[in-house]
DNA sequence: CGCACCATGGCACCCGATGTCAATATAATC
DNA sequence: GATTATATTGACATCGGGTGCCATGGTGCG
Protein backbone atom coordinates (compact mmCIF):
# COMPACT_ATOMS: atom_id res chain seq x y z
CA UNK A 1 0.00 0.00 0.00
CA UNK A 2 1.98 2.46 -1.34
CA UNK A 3 0.92 6.00 -0.95
CA UNK A 4 2.22 9.35 -2.89
CA UNK A 5 4.90 11.40 -0.90
CA UNK A 6 3.63 14.24 0.22
CA UNK A 7 -0.10 13.35 0.11
CA UNK A 8 -1.20 14.52 3.35
CA UNK A 9 0.85 18.21 2.44
CA UNK A 10 -2.08 20.52 1.25
CA UNK A 11 0.73 22.12 -1.00
CA UNK A 12 1.03 19.88 -3.34
CA UNK A 13 4.99 20.90 -3.56
CA UNK A 14 6.15 20.12 -6.74
CA UNK A 15 9.77 21.46 -6.48
CA UNK A 16 10.84 22.66 -3.23
CA UNK A 17 14.05 23.25 -2.23
CA UNK A 18 16.18 21.79 0.79
CA UNK A 19 16.08 18.16 2.01
CA UNK A 20 13.49 15.68 0.58
CA UNK A 21 11.48 14.41 3.37
CA UNK A 22 12.59 10.84 4.95
CA UNK A 23 8.63 9.65 4.68
CA UNK A 24 5.38 10.76 4.46
CA UNK A 25 2.89 11.40 6.26
CA UNK A 26 0.40 8.90 4.96
CA UNK A 27 3.18 6.12 5.07
CA UNK A 28 4.12 6.94 9.06
CA UNK A 29 0.05 6.82 9.72
CA UNK A 30 -0.04 3.11 7.76
CA UNK A 31 2.95 2.11 10.06
CA UNK A 32 1.48 3.65 13.07
CA UNK A 33 -1.99 1.90 12.65
CA UNK A 34 -0.62 -1.85 12.19
CA UNK A 35 0.83 -1.34 15.72
CA UNK A 36 -1.82 -0.04 16.93
CA UNK A 37 -3.83 -2.85 15.05
CA UNK A 38 -1.32 -5.77 16.66
CA UNK A 39 -0.26 -4.37 20.11
CA UNK A 40 -3.22 -1.85 21.02
CA UNK A 41 -3.04 1.74 20.76
CA UNK A 42 -2.21 2.43 24.49
CA UNK A 43 -0.28 -0.05 24.30
CA UNK A 44 1.80 1.48 21.46
CA UNK A 45 4.27 4.26 22.54
CA UNK A 46 5.24 6.98 20.03
CA UNK A 47 9.19 5.51 20.84
CA UNK A 48 8.03 2.24 18.60
CA UNK A 49 6.14 3.85 16.07
CA UNK A 50 9.54 6.17 15.35
CA UNK A 51 11.87 2.93 15.56
CA UNK A 52 9.25 1.24 13.17
CA UNK A 53 9.75 4.16 11.14
CA UNK A 54 13.21 4.28 11.33
CA UNK A 55 12.75 8.12 12.36
CA UNK A 56 13.70 9.60 15.25
CA UNK A 57 10.69 10.39 17.61
CA UNK A 58 10.91 13.93 17.16
CA UNK A 59 10.00 13.57 14.16
CA UNK A 60 7.04 11.94 14.71
CA UNK A 61 5.64 14.84 16.27
CA UNK A 62 6.66 16.76 12.64
CA UNK A 63 4.53 15.08 10.69
CA UNK A 64 1.68 14.44 13.28
CA UNK A 65 0.71 16.91 15.77
CA UNK A 66 -0.58 14.48 18.63
CA UNK A 67 -0.26 10.10 18.81
CA UNK A 68 -3.90 10.41 18.44
CA UNK A 69 -4.08 12.02 14.81
CA UNK A 70 -1.51 9.02 13.47
CA UNK A 71 -5.14 7.05 14.36
CA UNK A 72 -7.02 9.66 11.99
CA UNK A 73 -4.67 9.61 9.45
CA UNK A 74 -5.80 12.03 6.79
CA UNK A 75 -8.70 13.44 8.03
CA UNK A 76 -8.49 16.97 6.98
CA UNK A 77 -7.92 15.83 3.34
CA UNK A 78 -11.20 13.51 3.37
CA UNK A 79 -13.38 16.97 4.94
CA UNK A 80 -12.09 19.04 1.85
CA UNK A 81 -13.24 16.91 -0.89
CA UNK A 82 -16.63 16.93 0.86
CA UNK A 83 -16.52 20.28 1.21
CA UNK A 84 -16.21 20.20 -2.78
CA UNK A 85 -18.37 17.44 -3.00
CA UNK A 86 -21.23 19.84 -1.70
CA UNK A 87 -20.48 22.85 -3.47
CA UNK A 88 -21.06 20.64 -7.03
CA UNK A 89 -24.59 19.93 -5.75
CA UNK A 90 -27.39 21.51 -7.58
CA UNK A 91 -28.98 24.72 -5.45
CA UNK A 92 -32.41 23.28 -6.17
CA UNK A 93 -31.77 19.91 -4.43
CA UNK A 94 -33.50 19.45 -1.06
CA UNK A 95 -31.35 20.30 1.63
CA UNK A 96 -31.94 16.77 3.27
CA UNK A 97 -31.28 14.98 -0.20
CA UNK A 98 -28.07 16.92 -1.00
CA UNK A 99 -26.95 15.89 2.91
CA UNK A 100 -27.44 12.67 2.78
CA UNK A 101 -25.85 12.80 -0.67
CA UNK A 102 -22.93 14.24 0.48
CA UNK A 103 -22.43 11.33 3.75
CA UNK A 104 -23.04 8.96 1.58
CA UNK A 105 -20.16 10.04 -0.88
CA UNK A 106 -17.88 10.75 2.06
CA UNK A 107 -18.22 7.13 3.60
CA UNK A 108 -18.17 5.20 0.28
CA UNK A 109 -14.60 3.41 0.10
CA UNK A 110 -13.15 1.21 -2.54
CA UNK A 111 -13.23 -2.45 -1.58
CA UNK A 112 -10.17 -3.00 -0.38
CA UNK A 113 -9.65 -0.52 1.56
CA UNK A 114 -12.93 -1.01 3.71
CA UNK A 115 -11.22 -4.12 5.96
CA UNK A 116 -8.81 -1.33 6.65
CA UNK A 117 -11.36 1.34 7.21
CA UNK A 118 -13.11 -0.95 9.35
CA UNK A 119 -10.21 -1.60 11.44
CA UNK A 120 -9.44 1.85 11.82
CA UNK A 121 -12.92 2.79 12.78
CA UNK A 122 -12.81 0.09 15.51
CA UNK A 123 -10.09 1.94 16.95
CA UNK A 124 -11.51 5.38 16.63
CA UNK A 125 -14.51 4.61 18.25
CA UNK A 126 -13.60 2.50 21.21
CA UNK A 127 -10.26 3.75 22.42
CA UNK A 128 -11.39 5.80 25.25
CA UNK A 129 -8.21 8.44 24.40
CA UNK A 130 -8.83 8.20 20.32
CA UNK A 131 -12.66 8.25 21.35
CA UNK A 132 -12.03 11.48 22.74
CA UNK A 133 -9.84 12.74 20.92
CA UNK A 134 -12.41 12.60 17.95
CA UNK A 135 -14.35 15.43 19.30
CA UNK A 136 -12.15 17.69 17.87
CA UNK A 137 -12.14 15.96 14.39
CA UNK A 138 -15.94 15.46 14.79
CA UNK A 139 -16.08 19.24 15.18
CA UNK A 140 -14.21 20.10 11.61
CA UNK A 141 -16.72 17.89 10.14
CA UNK A 142 -19.44 18.98 11.49
CA UNK A 143 -18.67 22.92 10.63
CA UNK A 144 -18.56 21.52 7.13
CA UNK A 145 -22.16 20.63 7.37
CA UNK A 146 -23.10 23.47 9.29
CA UNK A 147 -21.50 25.91 6.35
CA UNK A 148 -23.41 24.47 3.45
CA UNK A 149 -26.81 24.35 5.73
CA UNK A 150 -25.77 27.96 6.45
CA UNK A 151 -25.55 28.40 2.67
CA UNK A 152 -28.35 27.07 1.44
CA UNK A 153 -30.87 28.79 4.17
CA UNK A 154 -28.87 32.14 3.84
CA UNK A 155 -27.79 32.07 7.83
CA UNK A 156 -24.76 31.73 9.33
CA UNK A 157 -22.85 28.55 10.31
CA UNK A 158 -23.03 29.49 13.76
CA UNK A 159 -27.03 29.89 13.76
CA UNK A 160 -29.21 26.97 15.53
CA UNK A 161 -30.40 25.33 12.57
CA UNK A 162 -27.00 24.93 10.69
CA UNK A 163 -25.28 23.81 14.09
CA UNK A 164 -28.63 21.40 14.94
CA UNK A 165 -28.54 19.94 11.35
CA UNK A 166 -24.94 19.05 11.53
CA UNK A 167 -24.94 17.69 14.87
CA UNK A 168 -28.03 15.54 13.95
CA UNK A 169 -26.04 14.41 10.58
CA UNK A 170 -23.18 13.05 12.95
CA UNK A 171 -25.23 11.42 15.12
CA UNK A 172 -26.83 9.73 12.02
CA UNK A 173 -23.42 8.81 11.08
CA UNK A 174 -21.65 7.36 13.75
CA UNK A 175 -25.16 5.05 15.01
CA UNK A 176 -24.59 3.37 11.57
CA UNK A 177 -20.78 3.16 12.39
CA UNK A 178 -21.66 1.42 15.55
CA UNK A 179 -24.29 -0.79 13.99
CA UNK A 180 -21.66 -1.73 10.86
CA UNK A 181 -18.71 -2.51 13.07
CA UNK A 182 -20.92 -4.88 15.57
CA UNK A 183 -22.35 -6.68 12.26
CA UNK A 184 -19.50 -7.52 9.91
CA UNK A 185 -22.04 -8.46 7.06
CA UNK A 186 -24.08 -5.32 7.55
CA UNK A 187 -23.26 -2.23 4.44
CA UNK A 188 -22.31 0.82 5.96
CA UNK A 189 -24.11 2.88 3.28
CA UNK A 190 -27.20 1.02 3.57
CA UNK A 191 -27.52 1.63 7.52
CA UNK A 192 -26.51 5.21 6.91
CA UNK A 193 -29.77 5.56 5.10
CA UNK A 194 -31.46 3.80 7.78
CA UNK A 195 -30.56 6.28 10.56
CA UNK A 196 -31.21 8.85 8.60
CA UNK A 197 -34.73 8.04 8.64
CA UNK A 198 -34.80 7.99 12.56
CA UNK A 199 -35.07 11.38 12.46
CA UNK A 200 -38.35 11.08 10.82
CA UNK A 201 -41.06 13.09 12.88
CA UNK A 202 -38.35 13.61 15.83
CA UNK A 203 -38.73 16.17 17.48
CA UNK A 204 -42.64 17.52 15.45
CA UNK A 205 -44.84 16.43 18.04
CA UNK A 206 -42.69 17.61 20.94
CA UNK A 207 -41.76 20.96 19.85
CA UNK A 208 -45.35 21.61 18.90
CA UNK A 209 -46.85 20.88 22.20
CA UNK A 210 -44.87 22.68 23.98
CA UNK A 211 -45.22 25.55 22.04
CA UNK A 212 -48.60 25.36 22.59
CA UNK A 213 -48.28 24.78 26.45
CA UNK A 214 -45.87 27.92 27.08
CA UNK A 215 -47.16 31.08 25.71
CA UNK B 1 -21.99 26.82 48.62
CA UNK B 2 -21.57 23.59 51.06
CA UNK B 3 -21.96 20.67 49.99
CA UNK B 4 -22.69 17.53 52.10
CA UNK B 5 -19.24 15.17 52.51
CA UNK B 6 -19.39 12.41 50.52
CA UNK B 7 -22.05 13.68 48.58
CA UNK B 8 -20.30 11.92 45.30
CA UNK B 9 -19.77 8.87 46.46
CA UNK B 10 -22.87 6.52 45.68
CA UNK B 11 -23.09 4.47 48.92
CA UNK B 12 -24.69 7.26 52.21
CA UNK B 13 -21.81 6.09 54.15
CA UNK B 14 -23.49 7.26 57.39
CA UNK B 15 -21.04 5.69 59.74
CA UNK B 16 -17.40 4.34 58.22
CA UNK B 17 -14.81 2.89 60.24
CA UNK B 18 -10.71 4.87 59.21
CA UNK B 19 -10.14 7.85 58.73
CA UNK B 20 -12.28 10.50 57.56
CA UNK B 21 -12.04 12.40 54.15
CA UNK B 22 -10.22 15.31 54.48
CA UNK B 23 -12.50 16.81 51.86
CA UNK B 24 -15.29 16.36 49.49
CA UNK B 25 -15.84 15.83 45.22
CA UNK B 26 -17.96 18.38 45.76
CA UNK B 27 -15.90 20.85 47.29
CA UNK B 28 -12.67 19.88 45.25
CA UNK B 29 -14.30 19.91 41.79
CA UNK B 30 -15.44 23.87 43.14
CA UNK B 31 -12.21 24.84 44.18
CA UNK B 32 -10.78 23.60 41.02
CA UNK B 33 -13.22 25.19 38.60
CA UNK B 34 -12.43 28.78 40.43
CA UNK B 35 -8.89 28.39 39.15
CA UNK B 36 -10.01 27.27 35.61
CA UNK B 37 -12.09 30.43 35.49
CA UNK B 38 -9.46 32.51 37.18
CA UNK B 39 -6.53 31.51 35.31
CA UNK B 40 -7.50 29.14 32.34
CA UNK B 41 -7.66 25.24 32.46
CA UNK B 42 -4.51 24.73 30.98
CA UNK B 43 -2.79 26.90 32.64
CA UNK B 44 -3.79 25.64 36.20
CA UNK B 45 -2.00 22.56 36.99
CA UNK B 46 -3.29 19.69 39.41
CA UNK B 47 0.10 20.68 41.83
CA UNK B 48 -1.96 24.29 41.83
CA UNK B 49 -5.10 22.36 42.90
CA UNK B 50 -3.96 19.77 45.52
CA UNK B 51 -2.20 23.31 47.03
CA UNK B 52 -5.42 25.32 46.85
CA UNK B 53 -7.64 22.79 48.09
CA UNK B 54 -4.52 21.68 51.28
CA UNK B 55 -4.12 17.96 49.97
CA UNK B 56 -1.70 16.28 48.41
CA UNK B 57 -1.60 16.32 43.93
CA UNK B 58 -2.01 12.50 44.98
CA UNK B 59 -5.06 13.05 46.87
CA UNK B 60 -6.51 14.81 43.67
CA UNK B 61 -6.49 11.80 41.51
CA UNK B 62 -8.43 9.80 43.91
CA UNK B 63 -11.33 11.58 44.23
CA UNK B 64 -11.32 12.39 40.35
CA UNK B 65 -9.90 9.94 37.43
CA UNK B 66 -8.35 12.96 35.49
CA UNK B 67 -7.59 16.51 35.63
CA UNK B 68 -10.80 16.89 32.98
CA UNK B 69 -12.95 14.85 35.48
CA UNK B 70 -13.18 18.13 38.22
CA UNK B 71 -14.44 20.24 35.51
CA UNK B 72 -17.66 17.98 35.18
CA UNK B 73 -18.12 17.26 38.84
CA UNK B 74 -21.09 15.14 39.84
CA UNK B 75 -22.05 14.28 36.23
CA UNK B 76 -23.04 10.55 37.12
CA UNK B 77 -25.23 12.06 39.65
CA UNK B 78 -27.35 13.97 37.13
CA UNK B 79 -26.89 11.18 34.99
CA UNK B 80 -28.84 9.14 37.65
CA UNK B 81 -31.47 11.50 38.38
CA UNK B 82 -32.51 11.83 34.54
CA UNK B 83 -32.28 7.90 34.31
CA UNK B 84 -34.91 7.97 37.38
CA UNK B 85 -36.91 11.21 35.86
CA UNK B 86 -37.35 8.65 32.31
CA UNK B 87 -38.91 6.16 34.57
CA UNK B 88 -41.78 7.69 36.48
CA UNK B 89 -42.84 9.24 33.05
CA UNK B 90 -46.37 7.23 31.64
CA UNK B 91 -46.13 4.76 29.55
CA UNK B 92 -48.52 6.38 26.75
CA UNK B 93 -46.51 9.39 26.80
CA UNK B 94 -45.36 9.62 22.97
CA UNK B 95 -42.21 8.65 22.90
CA UNK B 96 -40.45 12.53 21.35
CA UNK B 97 -42.73 14.18 24.21
CA UNK B 98 -40.75 12.06 26.86
CA UNK B 99 -37.79 12.39 25.18
CA UNK B 100 -38.40 16.44 25.41
CA UNK B 101 -39.21 16.70 28.77
CA UNK B 102 -36.96 14.51 30.69
CA UNK B 103 -33.73 16.63 28.79
CA UNK B 104 -35.42 20.00 29.32
CA UNK B 105 -36.10 18.60 33.24
CA UNK B 106 -31.99 17.82 32.67
CA UNK B 107 -31.24 21.09 32.11
CA UNK B 108 -33.15 22.96 34.52
CA UNK B 109 -30.89 24.84 37.16
CA UNK B 110 -32.11 27.25 40.00
CA UNK B 111 -31.16 30.74 39.33
CA UNK B 112 -28.65 31.12 41.62
CA UNK B 113 -26.54 28.40 39.92
CA UNK B 114 -27.21 29.35 36.77
CA UNK B 115 -24.06 31.48 36.24
CA UNK B 116 -22.05 28.92 37.36
CA UNK B 117 -23.90 26.32 35.07
CA UNK B 118 -22.93 28.63 32.45
CA UNK B 119 -19.23 29.42 32.98
CA UNK B 120 -19.08 25.75 33.22
CA UNK B 121 -20.52 24.84 30.40
CA UNK B 122 -18.45 27.15 28.69
CA UNK B 123 -14.80 25.54 29.73
CA UNK B 124 -16.45 22.30 28.78
CA UNK B 125 -17.30 23.44 25.47
CA UNK B 126 -14.15 25.62 24.04
CA UNK B 127 -11.51 24.34 26.46
CA UNK B 128 -10.22 21.79 23.53
CA UNK B 129 -9.44 19.24 25.95
CA UNK B 130 -12.25 19.12 27.78
CA UNK B 131 -13.84 19.04 24.73
CA UNK B 132 -12.47 15.71 24.07
CA UNK B 133 -12.80 14.38 26.77
CA UNK B 134 -16.45 15.04 26.79
CA UNK B 135 -17.33 12.60 24.45
CA UNK B 136 -16.92 10.05 27.43
CA UNK B 137 -19.66 11.77 29.41
CA UNK B 138 -21.55 11.81 26.64
CA UNK B 139 -21.32 8.73 25.64
CA UNK B 140 -22.80 8.02 29.49
CA UNK B 141 -25.97 10.77 28.95
CA UNK B 142 -26.41 8.76 25.41
CA UNK B 143 -26.70 5.74 27.07
CA UNK B 144 -29.55 7.02 30.14
CA UNK B 145 -31.95 8.27 26.31
CA UNK B 146 -30.79 4.68 24.10
CA UNK B 147 -31.73 2.31 27.02
CA UNK B 148 -35.24 4.37 27.70
CA UNK B 149 -36.09 4.48 23.47
CA UNK B 150 -35.18 0.53 23.78
CA UNK B 151 -37.43 0.43 26.65
CA UNK B 152 -40.16 1.78 24.81
CA UNK B 153 -39.66 0.35 21.12
CA UNK B 154 -39.13 -3.36 22.75
CA UNK B 155 -35.40 -2.67 21.17
CA UNK B 156 -32.28 -3.70 22.95
CA UNK B 157 -29.87 -0.28 23.31
CA UNK B 158 -27.38 -0.74 21.02
CA UNK B 159 -30.15 -1.46 18.52
CA UNK B 160 -30.05 1.33 15.29
CA UNK B 161 -33.27 3.65 16.55
CA UNK B 162 -32.11 3.79 20.38
CA UNK B 163 -28.66 5.01 19.18
CA UNK B 164 -29.48 7.26 16.41
CA UNK B 165 -32.23 9.00 18.80
CA UNK B 166 -29.52 9.48 21.42
CA UNK B 167 -27.44 11.07 19.05
CA UNK B 168 -30.10 13.21 17.73
CA UNK B 169 -30.97 14.72 21.47
CA UNK B 170 -27.72 15.22 22.16
CA UNK B 171 -26.81 17.10 19.25
CA UNK B 172 -30.16 19.01 19.93
CA UNK B 173 -28.99 19.88 23.21
CA UNK B 174 -25.52 21.13 22.42
CA UNK B 175 -26.69 22.92 19.75
CA UNK B 176 -28.65 24.68 22.28
CA UNK B 177 -26.17 25.28 24.47
CA UNK B 178 -23.64 26.78 21.79
CA UNK B 179 -26.93 29.56 21.06
CA UNK B 180 -27.08 29.98 24.57
CA UNK B 181 -23.48 30.85 25.83
CA UNK B 182 -23.47 33.45 22.55
CA UNK B 183 -26.47 35.22 23.75
CA UNK B 184 -26.37 35.71 27.17
CA UNK B 185 -30.08 36.69 27.16
CA UNK B 186 -31.04 34.23 26.11
CA UNK B 187 -33.51 31.24 27.32
CA UNK B 188 -31.63 28.02 27.62
CA UNK B 189 -34.89 25.60 27.72
CA UNK B 190 -36.76 27.33 24.50
CA UNK B 191 -33.65 27.07 22.63
CA UNK B 192 -33.59 23.47 23.39
CA UNK B 193 -36.91 23.45 22.16
CA UNK B 194 -36.41 25.28 19.00
CA UNK B 195 -33.52 22.74 18.30
CA UNK B 196 -35.91 19.80 18.61
CA UNK B 197 -38.02 21.43 15.95
CA UNK B 198 -34.91 21.28 13.85
CA UNK B 199 -34.92 17.29 13.40
CA UNK B 200 -38.46 18.26 11.49
CA UNK B 201 -38.65 16.33 7.95
CA UNK B 202 -35.09 15.38 8.63
CA UNK B 203 -33.92 12.69 6.67
CA UNK B 204 -37.54 10.94 5.56
CA UNK B 205 -37.71 13.06 2.24
CA UNK B 206 -33.98 11.74 2.28
CA UNK B 207 -34.47 8.21 3.31
CA UNK B 208 -37.65 7.42 1.38
CA UNK B 209 -36.02 8.79 -1.67
CA UNK B 210 -33.46 6.31 -1.56
CA UNK B 211 -35.14 3.54 -0.52
CA UNK B 212 -37.14 4.26 -4.29
CA UNK B 213 -33.24 4.11 -6.10
CA UNK B 214 -31.79 1.29 -4.45
CA UNK B 215 -33.89 -2.04 -4.86
C1' DC C 1 -4.90 0.21 74.76
C1' DG C 2 -4.45 -2.23 70.67
C1' DC C 3 -6.38 -3.54 66.49
C1' DA C 4 -8.46 -3.26 62.01
C1' DC C 5 -9.55 -0.06 58.66
C1' DC C 6 -9.09 3.44 55.49
C1' DA C 7 -7.57 7.96 53.66
C1' DT C 8 -3.43 10.40 52.91
C1' DG C 9 0.64 11.94 50.58
C1' DG C 10 5.44 11.54 49.47
C1' DC C 11 8.35 9.29 46.04
C1' DA C 12 9.72 7.32 41.92
C1' DC C 13 8.49 6.48 37.41
C1' DC C 14 6.23 6.32 32.69
C1' DC C 15 4.84 8.68 28.81
C1' DG C 16 3.04 12.28 25.79
C1' DA C 17 4.11 16.72 24.31
C1' DT C 18 7.05 20.96 23.41
C1' DG C 19 11.14 24.07 22.81
C1' DT C 20 15.92 24.49 21.52
C1' DC C 21 19.91 23.64 18.85
C1' DA C 22 23.45 21.87 16.09
C1' DA C 23 24.27 18.66 12.41
C1' DT C 24 22.97 17.13 8.02
C1' DA C 25 21.02 16.56 3.45
C1' DT C 26 19.32 18.35 -0.69
C1' DA C 27 17.64 21.59 -4.50
C1' DA C 28 18.40 25.68 -6.96
C1' DT C 29 21.56 28.95 -8.45
C1' DC C 30 25.82 30.76 -9.83
C1' DG D 1 31.37 21.80 -9.18
C1' DA D 2 30.99 25.08 -5.43
C1' DT D 3 27.82 27.86 -2.88
C1' DT D 4 23.83 29.09 -0.58
C1' DA D 5 19.22 28.78 0.97
C1' DT D 6 16.04 25.84 2.97
C1' DA D 7 14.22 21.81 5.62
C1' DT D 8 14.70 17.73 7.92
C1' DT D 9 16.50 15.34 11.59
C1' DG D 10 17.41 13.72 16.26
C1' DA D 11 19.62 14.52 20.64
C1' DC D 12 19.02 16.80 24.36
C1' DA D 13 16.12 19.11 28.22
C1' DT D 14 11.77 20.12 30.34
C1' DC D 15 7.03 20.05 31.77
C1' DG D 16 2.70 18.11 33.28
C1' DG D 17 -0.74 14.39 33.70
C1' DG D 18 -1.29 9.93 35.54
C1' DT D 19 0.02 5.51 38.36
C1' DG D 20 2.02 2.03 41.56
C1' DC D 21 3.96 1.54 45.96
C1' DC D 22 4.22 2.09 50.72
C1' DA D 23 4.84 4.22 55.02
C1' DT D 24 2.10 7.33 57.86
C1' DG D 25 -1.81 9.31 60.17
C1' DG D 26 -6.46 9.52 61.84
C1' DT D 27 -10.92 6.87 63.09
C1' DG D 28 -14.05 3.64 65.35
C1' DC D 29 -14.45 -0.61 67.89
C1' DG D 30 -13.58 -4.54 70.95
Amino acid sequence: MKLEPEAAVHAPETQRAGRARATSAGELSHIALDLFFEHGFDETTVTDIARAAGIGRRTVFRYFPSKNDLAWGEFETMLESMRSHLATLPEDMPLQAALRDAIIEFNRFPDDELHYHRERMRLLLNVPSLAAHSTLKYAAWREVVAEYVALRRHERPTDLVPRASAWICLGVCLSAYEQWLAADDADLLELIDRAFATTDGFGSAAAAESRAQRP
